[in-house]
DNA sequence: TTATTAATTGATCGTCCGATCAAATTTTAA
DNA sequence: TTAAAATTTGATCGGACGATCAATTAATAA
């Protein structure tokens, strides 16, 4: 039926795009070549171009389902918490624990939004998204709620503070701190986060 | 003269490494060729393999140029400054200000940081620098030194600031902001860093 | 001026890439 | 069971790449 054939294809697309991830951790996406991608996935490269459109659709649906898996992590601990302030916190927390928990698919991330680019060449990581990231937009969310609320103080543009949230997460990644460890990081970072928001 | 000819190698080698930022800027790390550097240099291919020894070599030094135009700039605003809060301020808005002034710089030295690998293949990104990071060193200087002269307070960690620091400033370039200009965002973003800091 | 060295050209080589496709295999449906 | 459809293989194609190098031109020094 529809349904088996379209699970079947669907776990062969998953299984291509888990491959292709270990192939852009390990060797980046300069170097990642349809062949190293089949070969990782122990497929021919026919495959591949079987089920995606070609290199370029890969990488698209890659970076889907990165972002969707960060974003799964992040807005469930998020949820839990009641409010705009506990709210923040797992915010912050749950960006830094899916880095060092999902290295591969963090490191696969920034390979894929360095790199690669939209119908008319521009590249990802200039590309006005808002309504399209969530978790951009959810953090916006609440650090204006918070703000709403009288939670947070009013002294603050939420705009810039998430730039500013957001930068200090992905600089997490790229500067290895060997000084301090991760948990020391987390709570250093939103004790600052704090003192500007409240 | 041995001094006119390296002048005039030396001039070459400029006119290659800032042909190399143009088409970096405009197709990025993945298209850039040889060929299509030597066609915006009005060159032959081979003339730039004669004044470097390959591509890594030509974007190795592109990247160190890169580097050091940044500091350049960003040093001379922070040297003109006294005390280590207004060293702290211009090191954010020299920061800022050279992104917008210097836009195809700042992005060649993104496409480089995001593509080019040492030679035991380890992406720049993942680099762990601290000594030779120039830039980063005068950061944490000033955080130090503001601390341990007690015009900073006492309650945060330089290290872990720099980096929110560091994130916020990278961010910006990543994140256009529409909603407020560079300015407003120069000045947002200094005044929470100051609410950490004091 | 002339011999030597430096600088530059452009054609060429081998390599790897993404894409294609006929053929083989497996799965599905009748 | 059998015909049709879906899936998979692997060889092959044209193209772009980095690198090389003999040949040419320009600059320098004697």
């Amino acid at each position: 039926m529809e349904d088996k054939q379209s699970f079947i294809t669907e776990a062969r697309r998953e299984q291509i795009i888990k491959a292709a991830i270990e192939v852009l951790k390990e060797i980046g996406y300069v170097n990642t070549s349809l062949a190293k991608i089949a070969r990782k996935a122990n497929i021919s490269t026919g495959l591949i171009s079987y089920h995606f459109s070609g290199k370029e659709d890969l990488m698209n649906n890659t970076l889907i389902y990165l972002i969707e898996q960060e974003w799964l992590f992040v807005n469930k601990r998020v949820a839990q918490q009641s409010t705009w302030t506990e709210k923040l916190i797992a915010f912050i927390e749950a960006n830094l624990a899916y880095q060092v928990l999902n290295l591969a698919n963090s490191i696969a991330l920034i390979e894929i939004v360095f790199n690669a680019r939209t119908s008319d060449q521009i590249p990802y990581y200039l590309l006005e998204d808002d309504e399209e990231d969530l978790k951009a937009s959810l953090l916006k969310e609440i650090l204006f709620k918070g703000q709403e609320t009288n939670e947070f103080g009013g002294d603050f543009n939420p705009e810039v503070v998430s730039t500013i949230i957001q930068g200090a997460i992905s600089e997490t990644m790229l500067s290895p701190q060997n000084k301090h460890s991760h948990e020391e990081y987390s709570l250093e970072l939103t004790k600052g986060v704090l003192k500007i928001v409240k």
